[in-house]
DNA sequence: GTCTATAGGGTGATAGAC
DNA sequence: GTCTATCACCCTATAGAC
């Protein structure tokens, strides 16, 4: 039955994960990922038909969790105080998702695995996430392409400096609210000159 | 002769760098490293007790570079505009050595090889790298510590964005200059409230 | 679909001869 | 300081029995 397979499947996602979580992702290996779901690693080879697309599933698994989130709502009566809320929001989400999982992060943000690049079935699915998280701003009057690139890397700058500075902790957190700030002030141009 | 010695340190080390970059940080292996060195992979344990000890040369190694990179000038004399200018220089100088050896940037900033953490003296040279980083803006009235973590932070995304998404190129390299603008505005608060 | 067997490697690390 | 020999594994992947 297909759907036994599909189970099988996910259960050895599932434990790729919890391994890669405690040995690092670049650790991952099929003789221990079989033995964690009760098979010989030569048996993993019925559901996948190599390592990499062992990853490759795990890559897809992560951006689906992220495309799985609650969408922000934004409230367009409250203009643009309503597009800032929503902006905030869907950073903090974004934020929480990175850092909740660094082991994730380093799958789907950093080519960190040796040879791995994500099918482009995978990659579209990063490539929805992209537009997730920007689309909302173009559809609301921010379309400059520069402002969002610069919005897009201050976010992944604070996780990035979160996850390896200060694992676990609040510090670049915080700044989330004045960053949004600052930018959505830049990208408005609501900004004196000197 | 102790010098003998440790030119062939450095001889491994820089045939560390060279295998890293062509297969990847975390396929590094001894055997490959010593073939490059005219060496078995066992006489390498002459140099360094282990792979790990390697690893943490680089990260040494890897951090002098960037200390030995010439400190921007800052003129006093031309004020706001002074810091601004050195700010951005220093930026930009950050920028480049990150982006221009992507295995580098992932030794250094990510945590990325399973098991390894740079030594003690490692790590404070990594601290060293910081101040010189954030100390010339400290010292120039940009004490505020909030402020100092968002500039690390967003240049840094800047640089991660580049790597991931625009390997070789200046997309996000074109923003260093409207994100410094950008940062120290907010820094200053010269910001119109909404 | 899972197994055993095996190919054809590879790994980091240690002991001891020279 | 380098070697050979070796330990004690590990690895991904394939073939073929059941």
């Amino acid at each position: 039955m297909a759907v036994r397979r599909a189970r099988t499947k996910d259960e050895i996602v599932a434990a790729a994960w919890v391994l890669a979580r405690e040995q690092g992702l670049t650790a991952l290996s099929l003789r221990e990922l079989g033995s964690r779901v009760g098979m010989r690693a030569q048996s993993l080879y019925s559901y996948f038909p190599s390592k990499h697309a062992i990853y490759d599933a795990m890559f897809r698994q992560g951006y689906e969790q992220y495309l799985a989130l609650d969408p922000v709502e934004i409230d367009d009566a409250a203009g643009d105080a309503g597009v800032r809320r929503a902006a905030l929001d869907g950073a903090v989400q974004f934020f929480d998702f990175c850092t909740s999982d660094p082991v994730r992060h380093q799958l789907l943000f950093q080519r960190v695995v040796p040879g791995f690049e994500p099918s482009t079935a995978s990659y579209a699915l990063a490539l929805e996430a992209y537009e997730r998280g920007v689309g909302k701003l173009r559809t609301h009057g921010i379309t400059d392409g520069a402002g969002l690139d610069l919005f897009t890397a201050v976010i992944t700058g604070l996780v990035d400096q979160q996850l390896s500075n200060d694992p676990g902790g609040t510090r670049w957190r915080r700044l989330l609210e004045p960053a949004v700030d600052m930018l959505l002030d830049h990208i408005t141009r609501r900004t004196i000159p000197s």
